[in-house]
RNA sequence: GCCCCCAUCGUCUAGCGGCCCAGGACGUGGCCCUCUCAAGGCCAAAACAGGGAUUCGAAUUCCCUUGGGGGCACCA
């Protein structure tokens, strides 16, 4: 099937209630890379009719994760655009014409049966190991009837009525056909008491009225696209080209992620949610490069991509229907990466944030002199500033423990540092050439390693065991700051 | 219980009948480089779930089994 060279319309429908994930993240990807590829549209439309699960501030928090991305939509809540309105619950009169037809063709019909009674039929349907399923009490009630009782008050819904006899086959674009017996279909709701269409009905609509082309979303609704199909062709409209990706599975492979897990997960410095991520220093390129790859994969077996490679490469052809292990170690491989092609000024520019929320003060031109050194060092950003945090600090403490690493006394480190003082102190212009030579005359000289030397000397001069080139590092620090950590440190081992 | 989907290294995947005693990436182990940590380079271990069938030939097609996932709401 020829899907990705006419422009196609596609639409990213999330309901507002939690946080955006990486499954929604992935479906938006794929939405927006393949209407750029194509030069159609990508529409954003909420899913809120379900006003008891609504969450104040996950629409804006979608829209927000979105931007983040780099994902853009032509069409939304917020911007507006032909087709709308974009919000569910501002259509509910559009929904209730199309469930009208429905009744008048004969495909749907009223019903008044209680959810009370309902729920005990459902109890008994499963006390005999039934499928819980609607008994058809109202399935045949006449037109007169029906009417008559709506007149008179009573609560009804309108159910679609579902074939019983033969079969249904659908298309999906990365299965093939799906072909189910009617008779294991159900006499679903399209309509709520309160006159509110549900997702099977009103996504139908939506899509119809907004000129979709290609409906992408999770496999969760492979179960109702014979449902979805038979609505559609009872109106006599034409099917979407329908794609449904696989799910993500939590690391070990073994199901979806329970509450208590994503906690668990948040410990270790990872999330499924977009919102946590920024937090947790991952880059929008990685993330977008990452998932990209869960579910599709490229020819050349190319693997970094920026959104701008994605969108020129991106097809529908090569999507994986197989459920998929979500692996944040090659996440943090991504991010490497990602950071690493970022230029300097960029890249101070992203990790500064950090820093100002450990409480550092950090200045944009030490931001820039110490990205180059931090970039091959840094997995996530907010790595930067344990890495690098001792560049802002006045003074930094070390550890005497440290600063007599194993192999040498106290006295052989303090006099590593004596003559390091007075060598440095003797440097004129600061730079990390006209520093190193004479420590590398000192290290023959002294006998001892380079390690040894440079290593006692670090820990002196940045606080710590690990960080950026020692070299370079001082050079950044400045002469004057340097010979006091010195002094402070040989002050420390007295 | 019923329905639907899926099945290649630990993980993400390439493979769409011969190019495969299965390729890449992450991770893991080793080596090199090296002032620490990284980055980088090189090397290694690691998979076609099982059984039938079709075929000269199957990871690739079909069937069964097993395993995994999803769904069965007046949620989406």
């Amino acid at each position: 099937m020829k899907t990705s060279n006419s422009p196609v319309r596609v639409r990213f429908a999330p309901s507002p209630t939690g946080h955006m994930h990486l499954g929604s993240a992935r479906t938006a990807l794929y939405d927006y890379l393949i209407a750029k590829k194509t030069g159609g549209q990508f529409i954003l439309r909420i899913e809120d009719t379900d006003f008891k699960r609504y969450i104040p501030g996950a629409e804006q928090e979608l829209i927000d994760g979105l931007r983040w991305l780099g994902i853009d939509f032509d069409e939304g809540p917020d911007i507006g655009g032909p087709y709308g309105p974009y919000r569910q619950s501002e259509r509910k009169e559009i929904y209730l014409t199309y469930a009208n037809k429905l009744v008048e063709s004969g495909n749907a019909y009223y019903c008044f049966c209680s959810p009370e009674r309902l729920s005990r039929v459902r109890e008994e349907q499963q006390k005999r190991k039934e499928a819980p399923h609607y008994d058809g009490t109202c399935r045949n009630l006449r037109a007169e009837e029906a009417s008559k009782r709506i007149e008179s008050g009573e609560k009804f819904v309108i159910r679609f009525k579902s074939p019983k006899e033969g079969s249904t086959t659908v298309t999906d674009l990365l299965r093939g056909d799906i072909t189910v017996e009617n008779r294991t279909l159900d006499d679903y709701i399209l309509v709520k008491s309160d006159g509110w269409a549900l997702y099977h009905l009103a996504a139908m609509v939506d899509d119809q009225l907004m000129k979709i082309t290609h409906v992408i979303r999770g496999s969760e609704w492979l179960p109702s696209l014979p449902l979805h199909s038979l609505i559609i062709r009872a109106l006599n409209w034409q099917e979407p080209v329908w794609v449904h990706l696989s799910v993500f599975l939590k690391p070990s492979g073994k199901g979806k992620m329970s509450k208590r897990e994503k906690d668990d997960l948040l410990k270790d410095g990872y999330s499924i949610f977009i919102k946590d991520l920024k937090d947790l220093g991952y880059t929008p390129e990685a993330v977008v490069n990452w998932v990209a790859l869960m579910g599709w994969s490229y020819d050349d077996h190319t693997e970094f991509f920026t959104l701008e490679d994605l969108v020129e490469k991106f097809n529908l052809e090569h999507l994986n229907p197989s459920p998929a292990a979500i692996n944040f170690t090659k996440l943090d491989h991504f991010n490497g990466l990602h950071i690493r092609h970022l230029d300097d000024v960029e890249l101070a520019e992203r990790i500064a944030p950090y820093f100002l929320a450990k409480g550092i003060k950090a200045d944009t031109s030490t931001l820039k002199k110490i990205a180059p050194i931090l970039k091959e060092r840094i997995a996530t950003l907010d790595e930067a500033v344990e890495m690098a945090g001792f560049f802002f600090e006045d003074n930094v403490k070390p550890q005497v423990d440290e600063l007599t690493p194993k192999g040498l006394s106290a006295v052989q480190a303090k006099e590593i540092l004596t003559e390091s003082y007075t060598l440095l102190e003797g440097v004129a212009a600061f730079d990390q050439t006209k520093t190193e030579t004479p420590m590398r005359a000192y290290v023959e000289r002294s006998g001892l390693s380079a390690g040894q030397v440079f290593g006692v000397l670090r820990v002196a001069v940045t606080g710590q065991k690990v960080s950026p080139p020692l070299f370079e590092s001082m050079e950044i620090i400045g002469k004057t700051k340097v010979l006091e950590r010195i002094n402070r440190a040989i002050q420390l081992l007295e």
